[in-house]
DNA sequence: GATGAATGAGATTTCATTCAT
DNA sequence: AATGAATGAAATCTCATTCAT
């Protein structure tokens, strides 16, 4: 009971901290309006998040799980399809998931620059201590893990080709969706255009892009010029 | 002062800013440091660059004139080659400065993230008054405008036979170098491997990909799965 | 915080703005100390009083309320008395106030050079929102309205004759207790002695002086000599 | 020759300075500003007052000086005239002085509130060095002096009675005389009216209470009230 | 001696975060 | 657990004053 009223409470001011990072970003967001759109003290907002960066990394594992939801959806929905039509149905959802989400992917791309393995000292305290950040921790290759096993699945059973490690093709993948997520942010929606593109052409470009590297055999020694 | 003493001073406080932003991060950096760093005051800092967000802005500005001086380069070596190999070599040629400039492809990143065209309002003051970001803002579009230039020019050459607008490939060879850039970001550096992938290897099937996408004509009307 | 402890708070703080005041003059004065020996922080200095400024218009009012104080107990012991008894009374409070509190003397003399009706380009912004100037605005003129009302009391119980204008009189004895003032604060205390004269028997020719014009009708139409 | 040059230049900034001062104060008064006034550079304006404290003690010697005339003028006009007349002409040129001169009056207000005896920590630095400010030392009781000799010239013409010093005498009058020019400070000029009174009718109060004064023997040990 | 640039000291502001009740 | 007040760190600004050329 306890921790389910917690829990709810905890939703609640995510949400709103979703809206105010929504309208002004991450980094002009203050705590002092979060607080007040969720219709509490600054004090208490803290008693639940522990830092700003806690707060924005329970935004982001919210973001994630939702993400990851998605993913299961999809592969349940294409259980009985082929791994490549699968992997590209990730994709797809992915790039979705990015279009409908923008605080989410944002903040899903902001967690992936943050976790440089390298730079343990660049993390802030707040950071470190951050259990949403640990969560995240635990989960964050989950994303590639899953769409490897599809194009491990689609390996199986023939409909993907290339002989690739699932993870570098995964990762491959990751690229072109940060990539389409990048320009997205700096766009608006799918319906912008830019540079009299449409953003959902870009999409499907990507998608096909996709299909042809699963369903061929590339040779990445090839010395395209000289440097 | 001079304007080319001005530039001068104004160089090697950027030059300053550099070294520290690439040891601590921008939100960990501290102006008093940079100006030390710089052998300057702090208040003499602030005369050159009004407030911190510029400075990185300026960073940013010099981050992206290097790499557009790169790019020319690399146009001017292969001028006389098939319009394919100077667009891929462009391509290579930004992942490569991803690789080799660290603080400036997080600034790149940044500025890509933060030119929300819709959302004047999440632009911080400071940041609306930066002359460095007018500045970007007035030739960002050209690293897009080089690459969609020797597309085209390969279509000439009959080297590259995909028939979409040379913007459009621009734009999606883009995405691709950005994801590459965020995981690189997220990774560290070339050498480094990430679940077991070289970053190396990525970047190597980046570039075949591209060249796959160029050298065919591709669908992007086909319905790849039903959602 | 309640009311009354905010006052609490504030007092505390002027108490100790008063005493840095008075060891290094106002200019010298440093928010930081004042803080310090309040036992707080300069931003919580702050919060309680906007600027130095307005610090220093708070510490002017709170001396004038302990200048008022004085006048009205005055007031209240000479109620018996004639009129002319107690307007010099009052007068001679006044001196007594400005030997005893050196840095509120300075502090009013300073107030009263600074409203210059006229001139209002010539406050400073912080002045402008100091609530303790707009306070001491709207209070100021009372000192000579105490002193009026008393010296209209004597005319009615006829103790005083001259048939002058109470706030007229008011006034001229202002200008002597100012100048008294003003001499003392730059000599520093009664028993100082300047050109060998006592500080104790200027005051005292002062009231006499007072109380000969009180008690006379004199004649300001008189050419003295000619210019 | 270079001398005669290098006062000139000095007037002529410190009129500029008195522009500056006239129309924001001091406290508000830029450097740069009065720089700018006198056409030259801050740095110019440097080499000949030392500080900002210099320059307005350069002027406040300037209105003392013009006063110190205005004095021996009076002394000379009135040379045949009894004492007293050439006293009260006295105090009477300080007060027009005082209305014509705004800015001097200022200057010598804040002047003698400078010279505290007793208070030499509270001098800054730049005041002690101050070439004006001991000049203005060597001199500034010389108005006394001048005052105090015009009525020891009335004692012996018999036209002044009152027996005490006559140094007392004038710095009585002197206080009169700063308690006008503060109330004036806060007006305006001889035309306004304050509390419906003329300045004009104070400044003549003052010199009729200055009068009885003189030709009085004035009880000063008479004790007025009990406290 | 004149100039543009720089310094130094301190005022003021902004917020994330913490304390006391 | 909730609240109002306070803290601490750093950004930013203002100017008198000084330096280097």
């Amino acid at each position: 009971m306890k921790e389910e009223k917690r829990i709810n409470k905890e939703e609640s001011i995510i949400t709103a901290a979703e809206k105010v990072f929504n309208k002004v970003g991450y980094k002009n967001a203050k705590m002092e309006e979060v607080a007040k759109l969720a219709g509490i003290t600054k004090v208490t907002l803290y008693t639940y998040f522990q830092s700003k960066e806690n707060l924005y990394m329970a935004l982001t594992y919210r973001g994630f799980q939702k993400l990851l939801n998605g993913y299961y959806q999809i592969i349940d929905k294409y259980k009985n399809e082929p791994g490549l039509i699968s992997s590209l149905a990730l994709l797809n959802k992915f790039m979705d998931f990015s279009t409908e989400n923008f605080v989410y992917n944002e903040a899903l791309l902001n967690y992936f620059s943050t976790i440089r393995s390298a730079d343990e000292n660049k993390l802030t305290d707040a950071l470190k201590e951050s259990i949403y950040f640990k969560k995240m921790q635990d989960i964050h290759n989950l994303i590639f893990k899953l769409s490897a096993k599809e194009i491990l699945r689609g390996k199986s059973d023939g409909s993907i080709i290339n002989s690739f490690d699932p993870m570098f093709l995964s990762l491959h993948a990751w690229t072109m969706i940060i990539g389409y997520s990048k320009v997205l942010a700096a766009s608006g929606n799918e319906d912008t255009t830019i540079f009299h593109i449409k953003m959902k052409d870009l999409k499907n470009l990507i998608l096909q892009t996709a299909k042809i590297v699963l369903i061929n055999n590339i040779d990445i020694e090839e010395n395209l010029f000289e440097l």
